[in-house]
DNA sequence: CTATGAACTATTGTCTACAATAGATAGTCG
DNA sequence: CGACTATCTATTGTAGACAATAGTTCATAG
């Protein structure tokens, strides 16, 4: 049932995601002006297809047009970063209500691998490749509903939650005070989600979603004070 | 607070616009395919612009594109179905449990007009105005939380519920067996809201969504079986 | 010295034209 | 007579150029 529909993907895809890239990398700062044909230039492709492409990543929240202004990186206040962070919490919750108990094994299996992938990231204490694992990880964790809307939605929002810590580098290197008691918790988690207990995966994923906003809210908090 | 950002529209706005309306008024059917140069003869503009609102739709979910097949209305099947409602309901959860009970009282003011409008509509037996009148009153009972994606993941996602409406006209004339009980669960949801007890509303809100489930479901199987 | 206005430049909005491809149709071979 | 292949056409993908506007800078007047 996986769609292997492999199409050569246009430009206006090819555009799309390496401007992705470079915002979630932070090589394009928060408020940064897009310049057209500067991107032109550097994508080596045309006007035409580079405005499709600004167009999906500002349908996808990455980048803010105003008419005859231009394009810019999305700059997101607090009120964003809370927003962001509900708006995942409420989709992860549908998610295990729709996937847990799980009905389809290979799924499972997905989740599993990243979270061993997780604890490899963590017993190098290579926190960036962590923050990667952890999302395939919870991306897994949607996609055992087996709901494309809702995973779409999901990898959108966590994409604007990595552009919140690629403006940064300090989440970066302190996002997780304690590597092993962040893995133990995804641990916990896909456990739960085996034991096939949807309330108490839950009840998990509440505290989860708690500790995660307190930690973004703090690391966004110490960027705005050590700005200054 | 609100902020009226007068700026004129460009192409590309009125171009997606004008081809959503199409779409939701049922005159493009599902599955159609819309061929790029026809549109261009059809609202006087050329390709570009054109492009870059399909682009708009597609990221909405309102048309799909395949590279090098263009572009064609979405044709949402039982999956698809389950999925938008799935959805909606998450998204109105997470709104009343932000946005009950109330902080902004204009918020409110706004939902009980939409309810007035409701009521005038069932009076007048009109259907037609009080599907439309009852996507008012959920967008406001959603706008009450303040979450400015929850409100444009919503609409995204009731306008993919019209979308499904709009491909028979069976669910337009039948979709309220009773429209007074119809408007009378509104009502007491609204009175739940102001009264300001989430969980009630909550709990409202669930049977409410399960009833609009099973409408929905037995209008869109009963298209299937009317059309053999 | 400051504020207001106009001209200018950088950038976006739009259009026309060309290149490339997928689907269709007809022709030919088995 | 059916199936396969080649050509052909309709349509999409991309490019480059022109038009329009917003922001900036400089000049001038108060």
């Amino acid at each position: 049932m996986t769609e292997h529909q492999l199409q050569s993907p246009s430009l206006v895809q090819l555009a799309a995601n390496a401007i992705r890239r470079m915002i979630l990398a932070g090589e394009l700062a928060e408020g940064e002006r897009l310049i057209e044909e500067r991107l032109t230039e550097q994508l080596g492709i045309s006007r035409p297809p580079l405005r499709e492409a600004l167009r999906v990543l500002e349908q996808e929240g990455l980048i803010v047009t105003r008419p005859r202004r231009g394009s810019m990186v999305a700059t997101l206040t607090d009120q964003d970063v809370f927003e962001i962070l509900t708006l995942r919490s409420a989709l992860e919750r549908l998610a295990v209500e729709l996937g847990v108990p799980v009905q389809v094994p290979e799924r499972l299996k997905v989740a599993q691998d990243a979270l061993l992938e997780m604890e490899r990231c963590a017993a190098a204490e290579d926190r960036g490749s962590l923050v990667q694992a952890g999302y395939k990880f919870h991306s897994s964790l949607v996609a055992l509903a087996g709901h494309r809307r809702l995973e779409e939605a999901y990898a959108s929002v966590q994409q604007q939650l990595l552009l919140c810590m690629a403006r940064n580098l300090y989440a970066r290197e302190h996002f997780y005070e304690d590597l092993h008691e962040h893995v133990a918790r995804h641990r916990k988690l896909l456990d739960l989600v085996e034991a096939g207990d949807p309330a108490a995966v839950l009840a998990e994923l509440a505290v989860h979603g708690e500790r995660s906003f307190n930690e973004i809210q703090n690391n966004v908090g110490s960027r705005e004070a050590s700005s200054s």
